[in-house]
RNA sequence: CGCGGGGUGGAGCAGUUCGGUAGCUCGCCGGGCUCAUAACCCGGAGGUCGUAGGUUCAAAUCCUGCCUCCGCAA
């Protein structure tokens, strides 16, 4: 079958590249337009034009599907469309123009965690395990029938890029073993079932820690927001980015916010007398650095926020 | 011209406002103490202070250009 792929981010770049290696037949590629992205607001294509471009597929860039643009995409003669983050909600006029549908790859097990992220909701929760699902869009959000899905156990230090990675591989995995039984006609697809949540897409002011919460809390939000958008505190009065921190078990009881350093160890006092190590951070204006390094800079009293 | 911060021995920082031959917390090397140690004590190596030029008796510090890294915003 003549397949498009729609994606935008490097996670779909990934999908898209394993597809193109297992020899499915993407004949055109729907990708966001390229976007000005950096301090010098460069126009830059996504990962996904990256790819192509590399690889001469044909490629439509839109963020809206104008009649225009399904025409552009019907004259490639598509049967079945792929979507893996694309980013673009379809309306009717757009799904009736792929003849077999559209089907999205999902980065959870629907009807659990459906929107913009749900790989940091399932870490951000304190989810144990998650998973990748394939279903027919319809005009809902994450709503339509089920052809197949796969599960997975989120890590006990995973944090969201790296389960993110993990489930394109899946995904790819689910896309090779479900892909044939489109081609034949020879699939099921069901509803979804269970208890829907909702994983709504992530701002800054999300990835903001709260030390009065207690550290399990915050260790779950610095790995959910690894790498995106990152979860931050405030270091006298600048934001220091958190990339890596865990909550221990700590003899000392430490103020809210205070920093100490115990057996080798940076630890920030956290509610209800529970502890965060740091591991890596990184101040404002500066690049990662461990956290030890971090207070070698800075002796005497230190106290975050 | 989106806003802003940084580049100082191997690492992280201070010193720059009010110019006068470099300091702190670590690491590293050697020695000591100890049953032992990531602990403690003593000693040591290691820096043309991003780069080019200017001002000056004298520049990490003042002026100008350049390179480079990063936070925020998009």
């Amino acid at each position: 079958m003549r397949i498009l792929f729609a994606g935008t981010p490097s996670t779909a770049a990934t999908v898209l590249e394993g597809l193109l290696a297992s020899g499915h037949e993407v004949v055109a590629v729907l990708t966001r337009e390229d976007a000005l992205t950096g301090r010098k607001k460069v126009l830059t294509p996504s990962p996904v034009a990256d790819l192509t471009q590399s690889k001469g597929i044909p490629t439509i860039k839109a963020n809206k599907l104008t009649s225009d643009v399904l025409e552009n995409i019907r004259s490639h003669k598509v049967d079945l469309a792929i979507v893996v983050a694309y980013g673009v909600i379809l309306r009717q006029e757009a799904l009736d123009a792929i003849p077999a549908g559209w089907f999205n790859l999902h980065f959870s097990l629907l009807p659990r965690w459906r929107g913009a992220a749900p790989v940091q909701a399932a870490i951000r929760i304190g989810d144990s395990e998650t998973g990748v699902t394939l279903f027919r869009i319809d005009l809902g959000l994450d709503t339509g029938p089920v052809l197949g899905s796969a599960h997975t156990v989120i890590e006990p230090r995973e944090n969201a890029g790296e389960l993110l990675h993990r489930l394109s591989l899946l995904g790819l995995t689910l896309l090779n073993q479900e892909l044939p039984r489109l081609y034949s006609g020879s699939f099921e697809l069901t509803a979804q079932d269970g208890e829907a949540t909702l994983a709504p897409k992530i701002i800054r002011s999300d990835a903001k820690i709260s030390f009065v919460e207690i550290a399990k809390s915050a260790e779950l939000l610095v790995r959910a927001m690894n790498p995106e958008p990152m979860a931050w505190c405030l270091f006298n009065g600048e934001p220091m980015r958190l990339l890596e921190a865990r909550a221990v078990d700590s003899s000392s009881s430490l103020e809210c916010g205070n920093v100490a350093l115990q057996d080798d160890k940076v630890i920030v006092g956290c509610g209800q007398g529970t502890t965060l190590e740091l591991v890596v951070v990184q101040p404002a204006s500066k690049t990662v650095m461990s956290a030890r390094d971090w207070l070698n800079g800075h002796s005497g009293r230190v106290v975050l926020e």
